[in-house]
RNA sequence: GGCCCCAUCGUCUAGCUCGGUCCAGGACGCCAGGUUCUCAUCCUGGAAACGGGGGUUCGAAUCCCCCUGGGGUCACCA
């Protein structure tokens, strides 16, 4: 969800970027830097800039050369943990700044700075204070090996150049913000604001993770059998490393692609997924709101005040009443939330929303349904929980006239009972067909009202057996947009074919 | 394991700051009815929670402590 993640200047940022309400956006612009003077974006062109605060750092004997390699750190992290020790780095007590910052100037090494062992003090928004005080902080890396500032020191200094108040991120990061502290002090910076919000779960329990989505993917692709790559946009090579290494990652396309292939439905993750799947940006918005944020007002009828537009938010979100605690996503509120947003569209709205989502995602619906299209959305908006699943709803008129089948349970129960009284009505109906004039809901439903009080049988008597022979279910939208959204040549044709069908299954 | 954070229905939560109006309210989901040509919608009703134990108090979901439970974090990742 990006809730958890900030948007760095890294080296990675335009491959691993991700639009986080559409803040991706404005720092994609401005990638080489803007009218403030705070870029340029990308890590590479700011070594420069770290350069800087490195050497002052280096000056004052807060940051110090080490130079072990990373198996010599791993050895001494295993042999921590045989000693039920929690391992940390920590400057000797002999340590000779001067003999070091001369070796380092032949050798290979990394720079740590030096914590002090003085608390750090933490006022977090949400949280309120939080004493950091053992001495347990350790040394950890500024700069790594090839010259690139870690995550904790470029935070840091890009923050403090970037004018960054506020620090809005997940509690994973909790930990880390005792070292940003220090080393905002040991840099002469300001300390910013902190809010540190509540992680989103899965339904399983496990954090939420844009890794879920490979995730996902790689247990089908196992499950499947798949030794080798099944789509040409990914190379064999790519794919074997892939299924190999749980930690890679496959951009979206691809695993989209992967997923149709294996009619896998991916977990949505980023802001784009749900678009993907159908749900209204304001109602992700709105959801995601609501996990770990609450309003806490009453509707005039006592219900809690759950929906929201961003205007809301802008005037009543606060700090202090966001929750502590970590919450799942709970996707079935999701999609209530989404229907009924849907829902209290008007006609107009979602059929232009619905063709928007088709032409990005699904054009083949757009030509299938054809002129009909407004009708069809007509019938969906009521019944669709996301853009997506609206389809759903008019299925049956997205396939060719004998191509459906019909679902044997129905036969039986609509058509065939009663020696076949189903197939009688339906044939008797079928004559008043070419007069319904015009050919649309409202006419249709008169016609088959009139036909039912004619012969003084319930509306259901005629209905079903219609439903059943045009779609093949006992399940559609209203009969009135079912038939005008076939139009009539389809209608009769459906008809004559499941008269024709059916008849041998009755006869035998 | 060390450190840090958290703890109300299955889930998201209101209530906790200023203890009594809470035998705990809402939403989603679930169950049972009803309306309807099916589905969906809509309406009505229902089951469902203060993790446990100690305090403090006339009185605790609300304050304190312990336990338990959940989570995060311990990288030359971000």
């Amino acid at each position: 969800m990006g809730v958890g993640s900030e948007i760095r200047p890294t080296e990675e940022v335009s491959s691993e970027s991700r639009p986080t309400l559409g803040v991706d956006s404005e720092i994609r612009a401005t990638l080489g830097g803007d009218p403030r003077g705070v870029g340029p974006f990308f890590q590479s062109q700011r070594l420069e800039i770290y350069r800087e605060h490195f050497e002052r750092l280096l000056e004052m004997g807060r940051a110090y050369p080490t130079f072990e390699s990373a198996e010599e750190l791993d050895a001494m992290r295993t042999a921590a943990r045989e000693r039920k020790e929690t391992f940390r780095y920590r400057r000797p007590d002999d340590y000779d700044h001067a003999a070091a910052t001369a070796r380092m100037k032949t050798e290979e090494h990394v720079l740590r700075f030096h914590m002090t062992s003085e608390p750090v003090r933490v006022v977090d928004e949400v949280l309120g204070e939080i004493e950091f005080t053992d001495q347990h902080f350790d040394d950890f890396i500024i700069r790594k090996r090839n010259g690139f500032p870690t995550y904790h020191f470029a935070v840091v200094v890009d923050d403090e150049l970037m004018g960054v108040t506020h620090v809005l991120r997940g509690q994973e990061h909790l930990n880390n913000t005792p070292r940003h502290v220090g080393l905002q002090k040991a840099l002469g910076f300001a300390t910013p604001t902190y809010a540190h919000l509540p992680l989103i779960f899965n339904p399983t329990g496990s954090k939420m993770s844009k890794r879920d989505k490979d995730k996902a993917a790689r247990a089908a692709c196992k499950e499947a059998g798949l030794k080798a790559s099944p789509i040409t946009s990914i190379a064999d090579r790519e794919f074997k490393g892939w299924l190999k290494d749980k930690k890679s990652q496959l951009h979206t396309e691809q695993l989209v692609e992967l997923a149709a292939h294996l009619s896998l439905e991916l977990p949505e993750i980023d802001v784009d997924d749900f678009r993907r799947s159908g749900y209204l940006p304001e109602v992700v918005c709105n959801f995601v709101a609501l996990l770990g944020w609450n309003p806490g007002m009453k509707n005039d009828d006592g219900t809690d005040v759950e929906k929201f537009d961003m205007d809301f938010l802008g005037e009543h979100f606060d700090f202090s009443r966001i929750g502590k605690g970590p919450s799942k996503f709970d996707r079935a509120k999701l999609l209530s939330f989404s229907r009924d947003a849907l829902a209290a569209m008007s006609d107009g709205e979602f059929e232009s929303c619905w063709r928007a989502w088709c032409e990005r995602y699904d054009p083949s619906i757009l030509e299938r349904l054809g002129d009909s299209f407004a009708l069809a959305a007509r019938a969906a908006k009521l019944r669709a929980r996301t853009l997506k699943d609206a389809a759903n709803a008019v299925r049956f008129a997205l396939v060719e006239d004998d191509a459906y089948a019909f679902d044997a349970r129905a036969v039986k129960k609509v058509l065939l009972k009663n020696d076949g009284e189903g197939l009688n009505v339906l044939d008797g109906f079928r004559e008043k067909l070419g007069a319904i004039e015009p050919f649309e809901p409202d006419a249709i439903e008169s016609a088959v009202r009139a036909f039912c009080d004619s012969r003084e049988i319930g509306m259901g008597t005629l209905a079903q057996p219609l439903r059943v022979a045009v779609t093949g279910s006992t399940v559609s939208p209203g009969l009135g947009e079912t038939l005008a959204l076939l139009g009539r040549e389809r209608t009769i044709a459906r008809i004559e074919r499941c008269l024709a069908v059916e008849h041998k299954v009755s006869g035998g």
